[in-house]
DNA sequence: TCAAAAGTGTTGGCTGTACACCCATGG
DNA sequence: CCATGGGTGTACAGCCAACACTTTTGA
């Protein structure tokens, strides 16, 4: 027991973890193992401890839970509002990401019964006030990229097998979102994530563009743009396929 | 006494409010009543209470402290680092805004011995690694306005008058500086501040920006930017000294 | 030789920036 | 009539978006 003159909110963080898989963007979710909202997908995260940073507070929590390390996040904010959590008053400092879900070896843990990358079109739209808003669903596996320039409409009916997130996760998802299409338009910011394995072709990278962004690029303005920013240069040549090889490039200051 | 089955880090909020007076950016900052760093200045802000949403909390501390009301915030972030309160862990939340400081009524209040306005300039630099830096010393009242085009240079000697913060206050006010510049660049964010009075002329707008962005803006430019972004409408001329009048504008959606 | 992805330049529109002179007023 | 700030237009540069064909490879 811990006695306090006052009486003071608990603080989590929450991590929002992006990926691209299959032309999806995905995030990573774990199962609650407890009560409240047990058996639901949230977001990972948990408690600060005592004299913990919250940058150290997000990392412990995101390896205990989901076996990840080594990740750099930036921070998206604070959410504070009372009912947000069914335990009580519970402030949370959300931070955000874009790793490379190929290299991420998950492994659940702690009070996660489960943990997985899930579709963005395959969770429970928040309610914006008013009516429930039909959840988005693809047609395909195949993202919005190459669908004529706009973000393809959400298919009208509910249809079921969307998921509900715990708590205000959703929220705090969409606001990552945000903030994650905004860091990406300036080719500097976005060198901080993790958009690509260190070796990458410019379609590697432009296609993790698309589906964030979700919208096609045009192959020859990408390219050119990337390459003004003088932040990326050329390794050695790859091959793949029944194609013509394409030439790898890794970010300029990568350590490997 | 309020027990907890695991221990809780405080949580605070502070607000960091800009204004320009006589060609100064300021900031509005209480001297402390009570310890830690009794009769230092700081940020307004205190402690979070019970089922309060972070915005109300801000609010009311703002309140309670300075006697402003009605003043509408953008979050900045939470601030977390062990060490950063010596009374204990302590998790802040900031929020930052700009108001016209002509139609603040200040009145210090609760914890706070003094209110007032200071100059940026005025107040000591965070120690950034290594030696202590040279605190920014203006040579007059007149900001960096109308310098040259780059920021003036901070004079190389530690002049004594430059004010020390309470907390980590300083660094909050630096990136809450950050992020209103990167405010301002859009005029529709632009908007959610407070920078001019209901009905200003461009010129009273354009000195704003020159003061907070910290250098000189091109009137023609300035205008033309800002009337092509539809948010402003005339409304009636006004006169003042032995000049020609200017037009009156305000801020579309406007209610008064 | 075919399918599939890689690679490559130019153009037009828009946006930002630099720049100088006349105007209306009060004193 | 003069000092003071208000108001106006144009020209160039850089950036972004649109656009189609040739190349290289494996099958």
């Amino acid at each position: 027991m811990y006695r306090y003159e006052y009486p003071r909110p608990a603080v989590t963080v929450d991590v929002v973890i992006f990926s691209m898989r299959a032309d999806d963007l995905v995030v990573l979710l774990v199962k609650r193992k407890l009560a409240p909202y047990k058996g639901q997908w949230a977001l990972p995260g948990g408690f600060v401890n005592p004299n913990e940073s919250l940058d150290r507070a997000c990392a412990r929590e995101l390896e205990e839970e989901t076996g990840l390390s080594n990740v750099r996040f930036q921070q998206l904010g604070a959410f504070g509002d009372p009912g947000r959590d069914p335990r009580g008053h519970t402030i949370s400092v959300a931070f955000f990401t874009f790793i490379v879900a190929e290299s991420a070896i998950l492994r659940a843990g702690d009070d996660a019964a489960e943990v997985a990358w899930h579709p963005l079109a395959n969770l429970a739209k928040e309610l914006p006030t008013g009516t429930h808003p039909a959840p988005v669903r693809r047609t395909k596996a195949r993202a919005v990229v190459g669908k004529g320039g706009k973000p393809a409409r959400p298919s009208r009916a509910t249809k079921k097998g969307t998921i509900d997130l715990a708590f205000d996760h959703r929220r705090i998802i969409d606001m990552a979102q945000m903030c994650l299409v905004e860091r990406l338009r300036d080719p500097t910011r976005a060198a901080s994530f993790d958009l690509v394995p260190s070796h990458f072709t410019m379609s590697e990278l432009q296609r993790v563009y698309e589906v964030v962004l979700q919208h096609p690029l045009d192959k020859r303005n990408f390219r050119a743009k990337l390459l003004a920013a003088h932040l990326i240069e050329p390794a050695s040549a790859s091959r793949r396929g029944p194609h013509r090889p394409a030439q790898l490039y890794r970010w300029k200051g990568a350590a490997r």
